[in-house]
Formats: structure tokens, sequence, C-alpha cells
RNA sequence: CAAGCCGGAAAAGCAACCGCUCUUGAAUAAUAAAAUCUUCGGGGGAGGAAAGUCCGAACACCCAGUCCCGAUCCCGAGCGUAAGCGAGGGAGAGGGAUUAAAAGCAAAGGGUAAUUCCCUUUAUCCGCGAGGAAGAGAUGCGAACAGUGACGGCCAAACCGAGAGGCGAGGCAUCCCAAUCCCGAGCGCAAGCGAAGGAAAGGGAGUAUUCCCAUGGCAACAUGGGAGUGAAACGGCUAAAUUCUUGCUCGGGUGCAAGGUUAAACAUCCCGCCCAAGGCGGGGUGAAAAGUAAACCGCUUGAGGCCGCGGAGUAAUUCGCGGUCCAGAUAAAUGGUUGCUCAUUUUCGCUGAAUCCGGCGAAAAGGACAGAAUUCGGCUUAUUGCCGGCUUGGGCU
RNA sequence: GCCUCUGUAGCUUAACGGACAAAGCGCCGGUCUUCGGAACCGGCGAUGGGGGUUCGAUUCCCUCCAGAGGCG
């Protein structure tokens, strides 16, 4: 889980960040984020009924991308707010194909640090 | 060994690293004190179905008609110098009673806060069996098709009513066809024929035209009694979760997004400061923005659960004592990753007489259904392997 | 999350518990026409799945599935 500094969590806030122009994407997960005036980097996550109809898939694709935003985090600039949207076959995925996929998916938005 | 029936408990484990949430203790910072922030430590952290939302409740709010009580408020004849008292009238938070509509009625008895749930007994039905299913107030308007023919025919004292008519003791009959039989008015010298009436093997249509025993009778059958149902009567008894009539019971609705508390920004007015446009700070306003955004409460201690002991009861359940506080998230925590072990599956090899079975070894795959959302009690559905008891069948001794 | 509602031919709608489930549009075939349209005639085609009550179920009851809506 995320510290709740780096949770997005107001509906308007989510709204705005997906109508946001920083975007990217793969075959298996989308990403739009929006800059905010905060030193923080902030991320919710977004899976449908389309992904997987049982719940506990979708609660363990959510934890798994958790886990590699917060594996990530030393590296990801901050000052944004980002929805990371599951797509379909994602669920068939182990951790480690979901963390080549974040990285992916970020370095194509412009939010890993450029150091 | 195979196929089944009933019941029970469980819901893979361990370690390392990195995290989340609630609660609690300490320290530090700030403060009058606290809320709060940071760091460190202790403790708790999904289910048997958390699911479907099919029933039932708790809890919260809202709404009808009639009647009663009613804190409090208003008017007030009159009395009094006055303060005041005050018949009577009106409003009325709230409390109680009742119910028109809607809804309900589940064998009998019991349990429960309550239920279509659970328990005991049981008519009946299903199964070879272990066992399982099972009952919907009363009445009976109406009831397709088939069939010559189907919830009921015919007569009727007494009583009520001006009458039409109502009610109805009681009597007769009891689906249709039917070989044949009984009876025998009458006809005939006789053999015999034989109306009406009665019974009937069997057959027919249909979902459906009660069951058993005793006595009498050549027999058909009649009479009486009984079983189940029913309070009883009675020529009663095929019958429905809809409809109609009727009896009894019962206020209704919405659901924690119920509901409650606090309450901005912006606007506008005043004051002060900055050279000014304008900005900053402080205070106020209400009929508008707004009782809005947002935050908090509700929110987890409850008709509790679990563990132990004892009592009542066939049981469901219940009573007493002691111990233990056992999830409270909010784009939604209770986890992520790695390694090892165990259950399981597949493949290969060895072994023995053994392609099928057992044992040993190796490799690979790899966890069933499924995620709390106000709370609880049921039901239903999804689903993994295990344990115990029992039944039926087969084989061996 | 809480609470409701609806599933009938390809589409839109009917059907007191009772005969082969009705109608319109559409589709197919035919007649007519040089051809097509219109018109006329005929045909195909359905109760979401499973169970129960009943002699009999689209209808009543239970359950599963699918879809839709309301509530800050």
């Amino acid at each position: 889980m995320l510290p709740p500094a780096n949770r997005l969590k107001k509906e308007k806030e989510i709204k705005r960040a997906r109508a946001g122009k920083m975007i990217g994407g793969s075959g298996l997960l989308a990403c739009r984020a929006a800059a905010n005036d905060l030193p923080v980097a902030r991320f919710c996550f977004i899976v449908s009924k389309k992904i997987s109809p049982k719940a506990t898939a979708r609660n363990k694709i959510k934890r798994r991308l958790r886990a590699a935003i917060a594996a990530a985090m030393p590296r990801i600039a901050s000052g944004f707010d980002c929805v990371l949207i599951a797509r379909f076959g994602l669920a068939a995925k182990n951790y480690q194909e979901i963390c080549d996929c974040v990285n992916l998916v970020l370095a194509r938005a412009g939010l890993i640090k450029s150091s």
C-alpha cells in the first residue's frame, strides 16, 4: 500500500488527472497525468469489470500495481497526479512483467526523473 | 472394494526483506492546555459462504384519520388598589389508544427479538436401505378438453315474509354402457314368455366417480360400526401459492447514500496599514451564495461472539457463574516479493511375475469458491480436500 | 454499498391458469408486371435456464443467469 501522501483520493482530482495531457501507455496499461502544485506525486488505479468479473482478481491487480509504483517511487519525478488504467490481459501477468510494464509507461509519459 | 446416506471440524505452513490500517504507551517540537506532526515500542486486522439480496429483525428518519393525556405559550369574562389569581377558549413539543387501505394466515405443539427459519411428534409421499420430502384460515362462485354423463339432482313439514321468495327438519337417488343375474305385475292348459324395479363380472372417458370390519341375506346389497380429517352437525370429505366471498390478525413508508453536528471560499459593509491601481490583516452582516463544498459523528459493546464449568429441556433453545474484548477501511486497509516444506497432478527411471497395482527416487507444474462496507438472525447458491457414524451390493478368509 | 424493476418470433407490443401462444413491421415463396414497388395469397419463426404447486404454467412460488433504473 502506498503512503497516504501518495494517494489520489478525491473524485474531482481524479477527473482532472484523467483529462491531463501527460499521456503514456502500452498494450496492457494506460496512463493519464496532470501537474499539481504539491511536492509529491500522487497515484490512483482503475481496474474495471471488463478486465475480470471476479473482485478478488481485480484486487490482486491493484495490489501489484501499487507495489510496482512503490518500488519505482525513488525514480519518479514529483509534482503531478497520475491515473493508471489496467487493460485486458494484465490479470495473466506476474509481478516482474507488471513492473516492466509500469516502468515503460511512466518513461513514455515523461514522469521519470531526468538525473 | 464399489455405490450411497447423515453429521462434524478445517480453509496449507514457516522464514526473510519492504509496506498499509486501527488502537495503545513513551519521547521530541509547538502550546495555557489539547487537537496535531515526527520517531520508537506493544496489541488487533476478511468469510464459511464476506456472495445472491430471497425472508426476518434492530436502529434512524418521515407520514395518514379518529379519540385521550399533555410540559409550555397566547387570548381572556370576572376578582383585586396592586402584585397577581383566573371560569372558559385557542395553539401545542411529546406520549398513549385505535385502524380505512395495503399486507398477512404454512399439520399439531414448542423455540426465538422475529420469520416462509429451527426443533419434537405425525397423516401422506419417495427410496431395497441408511434416510429424504412434506402440510398455506374458512367457504366453494367458477372450472377448458374428453365423455351419452362431473362440486352436487328431486321431493319437502315447520318457521319468516304482503308477495316474489328465504330458510329448511326429514325422505329418495349417488357417472355412463353392460353380458348376465335377482324379482316377478301380467299372459298362457302347460312348457314357458315377461313390463316396471333392483344388482352386476367387465368395459368406457377422464386429473378425479372414498377405504376397512361386523351382522343379516342364496346373491346383489342393506344396516351398524370404525380409520384419517373435522369443534360438531352432516346423504360432509377429488382439488390450486391466482381471482371472488368471508373470518381473524395488523398503523404505513423509506433505508446508514437512513439520519445528525460543525461549517468555509466567494459576495457585501466597516476599520487599520501600504504612495496609488489594488493588495494584506482584523471585525461584522443576512432575505441571496449556503446550512452548499468539505470535515466529523452515526461506526462498531452487541437480542453479541468465543472458551470453561454447572442447571432445565427428547430437542431447537434457555438460565446462572467465571474468563476474554474479539476488523472498522472510504478510488476502499487486512498486503507485495523471494526462498523452503507439505497436499495434489503429470512425466521419467529403478524394483518385484507386473504398460494398468504397490514401494523408492528424480524433474516439472502448482493452490477450490471467493474480498467486510450500519449491525445481527435465517435461507439459497458457489466450492477444496479431510474425519467420524451408518446403509446396500460384491469379493476373500 | 443500499434499494427497486424487467426478460415472449429478427424488432415493437398482446395474451381471467385452459384448445396449434396473438398482432404489426421485417424475412422467404407465389400471383400480378417487360422489370421493380404497391396490392393479394401462403409460409418460417418465440415464452432467459432449472425446479416446485396444479389434471394443466407465459401467467402462481423458489432458485440461478442476463439486463436496466433510483439514492450523496
